[in-house]
RNA sequence: UCCGCGAUAGCUCAGCGGUAGAGCAAUCGGCUGUUAACCGAUCGGUCCUUGGUUCGAAUCCAAGUCGCGGAGCCA
């Protein structure tokens, strides 16, 4: 027997086909039952009328529990009072396996923890369904966008031998009692290596931070973008990234509207993005806005959430804030030629309060500015050599920048933290499942 | 690490010194258009743990455990 799914269910109205799935809820009068099913595609109502079906298949229907699995057949019907607009009239039912204990997951309110403790359940509910739909186009569309730009996806290890921004928020492993390693919290430096031999590359993958937050905005296992290109410049960057965020939201706006429309996420939101033309400030300039919010910075400050906030929220796209003070980034920034108390980077925060999307800078090219950075900053030179190695031998001009896709797609869904957004999420308080 | 809040039925919560409650879920019955259905009945408890105050503690106090929100740090 061959199944139809559920999303293709309104190309075969007037057929009658069957559908394999799940039983999420039974609605029952003595006459007539209603079965809301789903098979992974999609959603539907399957209704039995009594007197239209056998006695034994109505009595089948009556018994159904939550997250019973079966084979349902009979007429696709479009119907009005339908959501979707299709209907299932259900004329023979056929059980695969019902429930040996009672599902706990019902149709009622839960907290965040009881969910979370049943998260290999609870994905099979609406919210997590549309969520995982999302994130599944939003990878797909971060691939295409690369490869249509003909970058190469260049893997990078995760078993790091050192730290790229020093050890303190890094996970320590110990291999065969002997050696340390620890695990990867950038494919970065390994990317600017296959810029040099790709030309223009990006790495995907997960990254790990042992940073002690517990808010919504972090995760101990992410997952990061971070492409890499040789040649390119500051402000090329800058232009990479916002033509990779409008083309990001264009597609999901696109692809996913059922989707986003069962999460309720006002798209008016989100289409100013697809548009480009984001908001860019110098750090000076963002001081300055922040300073007319009432916020007053001194020069040389990072920004806490609060500030990324406000700024976050003066517009209605990502706005990029650029050319920050040397002393708060990370040593292997370029510094402007004019002036090196400033390096050439950016910021990208994302509209709405969802804080940071992407982080990315120019890279320092230049061998002997590189080796004194990386001194000044006491990192363990010979660790670096091979990184060093890439400024001895045809060394260029090259840039990149990392964005979260958690952060982005809970920016996306309009979820309030990442633990929504991620299949299985990894935090201080969660390993399980 | 720090600040704040919380833990009572399977779930979400009320009760805040006088001995355990509601809605939902589950079970049974009724209902031909439900979609968080509705109506009736039944079932359901280590009030987080330990210690203290009190004639009496779910309730007040102390410590601990776990969870939630936030800060710092970051994507």
């Amino acid at each position: 027997m061959s199944f139809i799914a559920i999303e293709e269910l309104n190309k075969h109205i007037g057929e009658t086909v069957a559908v394999a799935g799940w039983v999420t809820r039974v609605r029952r009068s003595g006459k007539i039952a209603f079965l809301q099913l789903r098979d992974g595609t999609g959603f539907i109502q399957g209704v039995l009328v009594r007197s239209e079906v056998s006695e034994e298949v109505f009595d089948l229907a009556k018994g159904l529990s939550q997250e019973s699995s079966l084979i349902v057949s009979g007429e696709v019907r479009a119907d009005d009072r339908s959501p979707s607009g299709v209907e299932l009239s259900v004329q023979d039912l056929q059980l695969v396996a019902a429930p040996t204990e009672e599902y706990p997951i019902t149709p009622k309110e839960h907290g965040v923890d009881f969910l979370m403790e049943r998260r290999h359940l609870y994905l099979r509910h609406k919210t997590p369904w549309a969520v995982m739909r999302i994130r599944d186009e939003l990878e797909r569309a971060l691939h295409d966008f690369f490869t249509e730009r003909g970058f190469v996806r260049f893997d990078a290890p995760l078993f790091m031998p050192t730290a790229v921004e020093g050890t303190t928020n890094l996970f320590e492993i110990n291999l065969f009692d002997e050696d340390e390693a620890y695990l990867s919290q950038s494919g970065q430096l390994y990317a600017e290596a296959g810029a040099l031999a790709l030309g223009k590359v990006y790495t995907f993958g997960p990254t790990f931070r042992a940073e002690k937050s517990k808010t919504r905005k972090h995760l101990l296992e992410f997952w990061m973008i971070e492409p890499e290109v040789a040649y390119l410049e500051h402000e090329g960057n800058m232009q990479l990234q916002e033509e990779m965020l409008s083309y990001l939201l264009g597609r999901v706006l696109e692809e996913r509207k059922i989707e986003l429309d069962m999460l309720n996420r006002d798209t008016s939101k989100l289409e100013p993005t697809a548009n480009g033309d984001f908001p860019r400030l110098s750090y000076d300039e963002a001081l300055k806005l922040l300073a007319k919010k009432g916020e007053v910075l001194e020069w040389g400050d990072d920004f806490g959430a609060p500030h990324e906030t406000i700024l976050g929220e003066a517009f209605d796209r990502p706005v990029m804030i650029h050319s920050w003070p040397t002393q708060t980034k990370a040593f292997y920034m370029q510094p402007f030629d004019d002036d090196p108390s400033r390096v050439k980077c950016n910021d990208v925060i994302a509209p709405e309060g969802y804080g940071e999307l992407i982080g990315g800078s120019q890279r320092i090219h230049d061998y002997e500015l590189l080796k004194s950075r990386i001194e000044e900053h006491n990192l363990p030179l010979e660790a670096f050599a091979w990184y060093l190695d890439l400024r001895k031998y045809g060394s260029v001009p090259h840039s990149g920048y990392g964005m979260g896709l958690e952060r982005t797609l809970a920016w996306i869904t309009g979820l309030s933290h990442l633990r929504e957004v991620i299949p299985f999420p990894r935090m201080l308080t969660r390993m399980y499942p």
